[in-house]
DNA sequence: GGCAATAATTTACGACCAAAATCAAACTTG
DNA sequence: CAAGTTTGATTTTGGTCGTAAATTATTGCC
């Protein structure tokens, strides 16, 4: 307890440089509330440490008058982390260094959707090394490496209850993981790594409680409350793809019914359009869907009807979502360009009238669409964040 | 900035205590991880200022060797607060001491249901002063004031935004309160008050994650994320019972289709009622549902209906709520006994097999049948928390 | 070139916490 | 029943830390 209050300094000054990008001293003590000569003292230790650079003057210096204020920032340089995330059949790498820029990726494709633990963790490091010798680094310039997966996850106890890549239950993989890699590893479900990579990269940046979505083949909720994951009391996410929108509803993957994604997951679409459409022609999931939506574009009353329902009801969802959240944002966070009708301006406008009124703006919706590295980002950024706390706690030791 | 570290060990000390109970200085460092000499001192202080006091040797001093331990505990004394509950034709009163044992209350019947703000606080001060009087006490030995109302309610800034008590909307409630009452004034939604009184003196004591769920006319939710309420971006609390279970379901009162009040409400089960049978001898709303509660026991398949309907409706919309968040305990608190069937075994079984599925136990439901002054014990949970921050803040502003 | 303005650092000092020592109040034991 | 033991609480002591004030640094302005 002895260096309490200096270490909840760092932690507060680190924390909020990264947040800013570049800040000089003078405002970070005044956003921290911490005296600018305290700010001084631990802004040199973590200069020493490595851990934070001057950038030199700021830009806007000729405005002001006086001495010119020296922005600082976090040193990329500091550490390298990975994040990956396991998909259907393929492993994304994403190389990031200590400010978040991408330094380096890869993708290793595999011969099928699910394995063991013990088959994937070679799996894990050939992807890592690819990765790493494309960049031109060796595997010991990596400090942390975050994982994402679909699926319960306990991000906490490093613990995969079920993932659809996993064939067995309640595996503890981030254990495995590290005594294989010998590094720090983070797991976490994948839409909470999209709503961290919203938090670090994206829309989400300075916002306190927000809500992102995405929709993949199921569909995924990540919470940040008080700019924190939300995790629930068993550390799993929250499984919006899972509640219900309709009594004993449409069934589900899960063997469930009414779930929202037996109404707007992929597989829902086409089991609906298998109805009176015959795909025989068409051999992937992506493949079929995207004929789908042409026949809808061109005007097909049953595809448009499908979509159509899936819309409603996941305005339906999503309005439950803000009505019991009351969020400050959500953010539609995606790269599937042919789920756009879910996004369309109908939907929003069925969110809008289905969340109670109050004489206040509703919450600001906003659509994301990233890249094929989204996750991997998300993954790293959750990387960034654990090895960031050790690199602090170092810190705080060695002064102790 | 400069007491900054004994003012979070004040706080925490303080919060401390009054979560045991009663507590031995000893244990208190060790949960809190304050050196002992640290406690000595705080306690000291807090002795000093009287808002704690030693309570004479421990009971369990006999089973052990040494030197006895002296509990200490929040001073009863220290502050009386009031907490109000506005609802329907009626205010009711809880005086209670720090500690939270009720010392006094009061009920003031109202004509009609509906007021001006202006009209309103008349009313308050009479209901309070009857209370303060009846308790042998005058209006100046209150320290704060507690009040929850049923609507939109943003508690930081006091605004209700509407309110069925209420026939403005918009109303600055609290400004005009403390204006009127020259003391602190604290108001929220009925609600998260509940929650508050379940954290405070229920099953939520020392649960950092839990939420609450009451059924009166309307249904409320209160939410603790991480010992707090939660209170969303606009500060309004979680409208649980606009929750929608059903595409373009059942009208509700708030004019929307498909809320769960729609389904579980007193309103909404007598109108199914109202259908087949004739309410026309039995005068009020309670008249009416016992009646029909009577017919269910009965054996009326009618009756039956209606409640079995309203009961899976409200396991769905819990299940929802669960697989949203994954608290560690659900509380269903309320006073009405006729709404036994929403708690019955059914419903909970309906719930479990609704979230998903995975290999650890679900949440905890707890039922908790509250007596009348639930509500104003709620209200008077969050008056003690107002009125401790404002001790503690005396202490560190006479301090420096 | 000196003055004003603003940023950052250094200095002086008091607040605070924890470890160790001490005091206090019981029980145990011979 | 007195000395020792055990455990709780307080006091003493040493050192860390943060802030205010003073100082130094660096530029713009006249």
């Amino acid at each position: 307890m002895v260096t309490d209050q200096r270490d909840a300094g760092r932690r507060l000054v680190f924390s909020t440089i990264r947040k800013a990008g570049r800040i000089a001293r003078v405002d970070l003590a005044r956003e921290t509330g911490i005296s600018p000569a305290t700010v001084t003292s631990i802004t040199a230790e973590l200069i020493r440490e490595g851990l934070i650079e001057e950038t030199g003057p700021s830009q806007d210096n000729d405005l002001r008058r006086g001495r010119p204020r020296v922005d600082l920032k976090v040193r990329g340089a500091a550490r390298i982390v990975a994040g990956m995330k396991l998909s259907h059949q393929t492993i994304a790498v994403a190389l990031v260094d200590f400010e978040g820029t991408l330094v380096g990726e890869a993708c290793l494709e595999l011969d099928r959707a699910r394995f063991k633990a013990a088959e994937l963790l070679p799996l894990f490091r050939r992807a890592l090394e690819h990765a790493v010798s494309t960049a031109g680094m060796t595997m010991d310039a990596l400090a942390g490496i975050g994982i994402g997966m679909a699926g319960t996850v306990d991000a906490a106890h490093g613990t995969v209850y079920w993932s659809p890549g996993l064939s067995e239950r309640n595996v503890p993989l981030r254990e495995m993981l590290m005594a294989d890699l010998d590094m720090p590893v983070f797991i976490d479900n994948d839409a909470n790594l999209v709503a961290m990579a919203e938090q670090y990269f994206g829309h989400g940046r300075g916002v306190s409680d927000f809500i992102v979505l995405t929709i993949e083949s199921g569909v995924g909720m990540g919470i940040v409350v008080n700019h924190e994951i939300y995790r629930g009391a068993r550390g799993c996410g929250a499984e919006f793809g899972h509640t219900k929108v309709q009594l004993d509803g449409a069934l589900c993957r899960c063997g469930q019914r009414g779930c929202l994604e037996a109404y707007v997951a992929d597989y829902a679409l086409l089991r609906e359009a298998a109805t009176t459409t015959d795909f025989a022609d068409r051999a992937t999931t992506a493949q079929k869907l995207q004929s789908l939506v042409e026949a809808a574009q061109a005007g097909d009353e049953t595809a448009k009807s499908i979509f159509d329902r899936a819309g409603r009801m996941f305005a339906m969802g999503l309005a439950n979502i803000v009505n019991i959240f009351d969020p400050e944002l959500i953010i539609l966070s995606g790269e599937r360009m042919q789920f756009d009708y879910l996004y369309a301006e109908d939907v929003l406008d069925g969110i809008r009238k289905s969340i109670v009124q109050i004489d206040m703006a509703p919450p600001e919706v906003r659509i994301h669409k990233w890249g094929d590295l989204m996750w991997a980002k998300g993954a790293a950024a959750y990387a960034i964040e654990g090895v960031a706390e050790i690199a602090l706690q170092d810190i705080a030791g060695n002064a102790a």
